[in-house]
DNA sequence: GTTTAGTTTAACCATTTGGTTAATGCAAAG
DNA sequence: CTTTGCATTAACCAAATGGTTAAACTAAAC
């Protein structure tokens, strides 16, 4: 996950993991099953809690904060994995139309009919729900793949980066309910 | 640019370029010194332009605008430059701290003390600078590096894509404004 | 016409790299 | 104790890959 599928030696998988080579072709037969398995389960980290927090029955608002917790809190603990997933999804964009999400494709739509329907009920203004949730997933996933730009310019280590993003689990929320709230 | 540097075969680049394998390492040496040009190319496409932006002399509300406009011009143009630099930034952090800013980092404590300023003047609520500015470029940048994704789920084609993001142009502009404005 | 200096290529080379194989280890079952 | 079936490894292999070289080409300078 931290070198990508070209860039990652089998050797040195093999050797971070404390085992022979062969050892790996073993369980895995090859790079790209391998990779497969990986892949899938950094996938499933991130999309499936996602799908079920869009869908779930309560305010906008309130979806907007437990979206932005949620996602925060599984990628805290896993930094490597958005830039890993869209890394791989950005050079093979056709291996992974349904391969990745499987037969549970995430489906914004009943959201984007959310954001309408408060929007007739006068408690948001008027937004365009694609740029809605673009802008939140955004500002959710950016600030780990642009960590080591981030630092550089901020000149804050890594402890620091993680407290801002701590910060970020209820900033983002306040940040967006603050630009679309009447 | 699509591959990223382990990705990328140098019979492949000269095939692309319609000359011989040679004739690259006649003009490039290796692989890396190829690599650092069109790295510190694609670079120097994306911060200079930004810092002056940011260094401006204008309110922030036309600051914001200016630099979401201007950003999203540039990516619309080279949608491979965000990923490729933050990949490979993300793939040796070490490599980069001086080297490809040279005796130009970017600097935000300005844009930050100008945040405070427009606060004290009671036309902005209070908003964390660190966050503020990373929410700006989460929405700019975040797009086309989840292109693959984005159209996936929302079903669009390229030109869909480039659609949405003309819109953004003005769109992420708004949202920050709205969000921030008392 | 010859020289000269830069450009371009086919053929080659050494190393890296993904992958295989045959032998060995090892623990539970008989 | 022996067998059995999986686990593990060192040694090996073929292909891919970054890089080199010597020869050929080209066009301007003399």
């Amino acid at each position: 996950m931290e070198k990508g599928l070209s860039g990652a030696r089998m050797q040195d998988i093999a050797n971070e993991a404390g085992i022979n080579k062969a050892l790996v072709h073993y369980y895995f037969r090859c790079k790209e099953k391998l990779f497969e398995v990986i892949f899938k389960e950094a996938a499933s980290k991130l999309f499936p809690r996602i799908v079920a927090i869009v869908n779930e029955e309560i305010p906008l608002f309130d979806k907007i904060r437990n979206f932005t917790r949620q996602y925060l809190e599984v990628v805290i603990e896993n930094p490597y994995l958005p830039m890993f997933v869209l890394n791989e999804m950005h050079k093979q964009p056709h291996a992974f139309h349904a391969k990745m999400f499987g037969n549970n494709p995430p489906d914004f739509s009943k959201l984007a009919r959310q954001i309408d329907e408060e929007y007739q009920q006068g408690i948001i203004k008027a937004v365009n729900p694609a740029h809605l949730i673009m802008n939140m997933m955004s500002m959710c996933v950016f600030p780990f793949i642009g960590k080591p730009m981030i630092q550089e310019v901020m000149k804050i280590d890594d402890l620091q980066f993680r407290y801002l993003m701590e910060q970020r689990k209820t900033e983002i929320a306040n940040f967006i309910i603050d630009s679309i709230k009447k």
